[in-house]
DNA sequence: GGCATTAATTATCTTTTGTTAATTTTTTTG
DNA sequence: CAAAAAAATTAACAAAAGATAATTAATGCC
């Protein structure tokens, strides 16, 4: 039976899609829900899934050697995620991903989603745009590592995503600007101080 | 007239073109040769092209307030090029992108391209690789930055791309990895000293 | 081949970051 | 609400990077 919700999901992202379509993409789609903490993809493990995240935020890190562990990135509502290690390479996942909220997922299984996109050109404007966009999220994160300082790169993240920075904890968003979490610490400190004059 | 060289390169590049699609791409793009040291865009300028790297080197920089420029990017050949600030964003390019050495391209309008992309199912799949091997380099560009130190991105990059290494000068490899060309020098010194033990 | 230019290295000093550990603050949870 | 756990801050010191300038090495060119 089809789901009124997952229906409408895949009408607003995909334009041009006909019922039967529709009625594919649901049958072999499913909703999957995280509790806060929990893992969703295990380091070292295969999952060859395709999800949309329609609330929460998902986190996905490497464990160093010496047990720290660095952020690789964060993904919210509306984005997409998926182990890309799996998907780009075909080989284990290097990272683990955890939710950090309670978040709900439609997930897909990435060779059957691939399968029906290459079948169908009308899809293909959607995924292409949605590649699109993560290369130039990807890029222009390249540029602020080699155009910007830590401290420049803080402030821009805070200016462009104060929402995302409040619902994670600092010391992750360390990490993912690639310094330390009592290097962000400081960076903090100096901002708080030159802002009161 | 057909160029029987540039009709050997769009078959080589896309599989499943017929000879109408072939002559098609061949009728508007055109071969451009740049010498070493020409700018190929200007920053602030809009050009909507994309080119293929036949031969050659270009690097795309950045021009800072106090005069330095930072290295955005390398292209070589077999790769693709474009201003991403014009083709993604719609805005004039903040970069320049200048050839390294003598270089050959294969120049298509951005647009006209993407009419044909989009009318050819065919095409889709190749687009969708590219755009896959984009996104997977820049990823793995983010990776270097937050898993790694400046020595251990120049150690990579050095293992990885050693020809590219030797035909760009230090200075441009320094800022392409996000520090200065007296940090690479220290860096280089560094892993020397430790070599020899 | 020698001169001019550009690139790379070195030196000196300042600033920032990393590391480790202690302390304070905040959040979670029984 | 209080105890426990986690996160953030601070401190102290070491290591690395930035800035600027001088020096040396390499490259380009008539």
């Amino acid at each position: 039976m089809l789901n009124a919700e997952e229906v409408s999901f895949y009408l607003s992202i995909f334009k041009g899609l006909d019922s039967k379509d529709i009625y594919e993409l649901v049958k072999m789609s499913h909703t999957r829900r995280l509790a806060a903490g929990e893992v969703y993809i295990k380091n070292g493990s295969s999952y060859q899934k395709l999800a949309y995240i329609k609330k929460g935020l998902i986190r996905a890190y490497h464990l160093q050697e010496n047990g720290d562990d660095i952020t690789i990135l964060l993904r919210w509502e509306n984005q997409l995620i998926a182990s890309h290690d799996n998907i780009i390479y075909g080989k284990p996942s290097r990272f683990t991903y955890q939710a950090m909220e309670d978040t709900v997922l439609i997930e897909i299984d990435y060779q059957k989603a691939q399968a029906i996109l290459d079948n169908n050109p009308k899809l293909s404007s959607t995924r292409h745009t949605f590649l699109l966009n993560m290369l130039a999220e990807s890029m222009s994160r390249v540029e602020s590592f080699v155009l910007l300082t830590p401290e420049e790169r803080y402030q821009q993240l805070v200016n462009e995503k104060a929402d995302i920075v409040n619902r994670v904890p600092d010391k992750y968003i360390a990490t993912l600007l690639g310094i330390t979490p009592v290097s962000l610490s400081r960076i903090r400190k100096r901002i708080a101080l030159s802002g009161r004059h």
